[in-house]
DNA sequence: AAGACATATATCGAAATGATATATGCCCAA
DNA sequence: TTGGGCATATATCATTTCGATATATGTCTT
């Protein structure tokens, strides 16, 4: 999906500046859909307002930045049904953890560990993030997502603390530790 | 994770062509890592070969198109081992199919049945991709890796299936359909 | 009073994508 | 038998995006 996309989404929920699309691409459940940087918005914005998707209005107080408030426009909803409309793409999955756990044969036992127990803080911190962020929202579209993230989430916390202790075995044992003879 | 590193990893498991390369890249279990395109992996291969981290010979054979093919060296397996021993990035997960399902009271039913139903197809594929991958390899690591996969991608599954027609009552009615009044 | 942090916009080099060009050989169907 | 489609193989390039940095202001803490 494109930042277009992103944006026209992010902004029919509410107006926004660039900054806070920005944050909230980063921070927020819009997160699931791209990552986008502040050299891919604020072009992405100076764009859609262009061609009439989004209008924008500057608020000014006293000692405060400048806010460029964008909001969007029927023709900027027009096109954000229609892009909705097209089957969407594969969802998109990459791990680096994974690379690790292919290749655990490589690695020592202490490194392998410390992935794994890095990997189930990351995910014990999504799940909680995710409860949090269901909890706030009235928004049964927003409840919904939030809901099928949590179960994987859990599913693949729950698998990974099953089975680490195979994942650990195909590493190499450090120094310190006794391992059978083959 | 970059490029080089994903050449690397690959080609620790055996020497590859670019173009074989890109291939797994896309189509193997080697996607869920990074997937790179002929205009990342060439100049990798290339800047990888000139520090001495691979090595390349030309095989023709007369009528095919010549093959340069890469192989591993020293330096480029102590590259690849320093670069997973650090701790590994976030996973990255993307989906447009989250961002239809959010927007789902935009939507019309039909436009979110299809889009259910395609998903459900694709995690189906993916199911039967990584199934038959693991059966194929005897390496444990990938075998771990697959199960983990496995075990992700079934309960998403299960999940969508069991929610669907929750998601499907936030969508518009079809014209043709009957709704319940409020 | 200073330093860190948050808000806010903007730009730019480097990296990566996605598409296209070029070339060869193989296989199958009209 | 020939021609189209497909697979192999390398290479390039415009466009997109990232990640870092610059600039500015205000607040909060120490």
């Amino acid at each position: 999906m494109n930042i277009r996309t992103l944006c026209l989404a992010i902004l029919n929920f509410g107006q926004a500046t660039g900054y806070e699309i920005k944050k909230m691409s980063s921070d927020t459940h819009y997160a699931y859909f791209v990552d986008a940087s502040f050299g891919s918005i604020y072009p992405a914005l100076s764009k859609l307002e262009v061609e009439g998707c989004l209008t924008s209005h500057e608020e000014r107080e006293p000692g405060k930045p400048a806010r460029k408030v964008y909001s969007i426009t029927d023709k900027g909803r027009l096109e954000l049904v229609s892009h909705m409309s097209d089957a969407p793409k594969k969802d998109i999955f990459k791990s680096e953890f994974l690379l690790i756990a292919m290749c655990a044969e490589m690695l020592e036992r202490e490194t392998v560990r410390k992935a794994i127990d890095n990997r189930i803080l990351q995910l014990e911190e999504e799940l909680k993030f995710i409860k949090d962020s269901s909890e706030e929202t009235e928004h049964e579209g927003t409840k919904w997502i939030a809901g099928y993230g949590y179960a994987c989430q859990e599913n693949s916390l729950k698998y990974l603390i099953e089975n680490r202790e195979k994942l650990e075995s195909l590493a190499q044992a450090s120094s310190q530790e006794l391992e059978p003879a083959e």
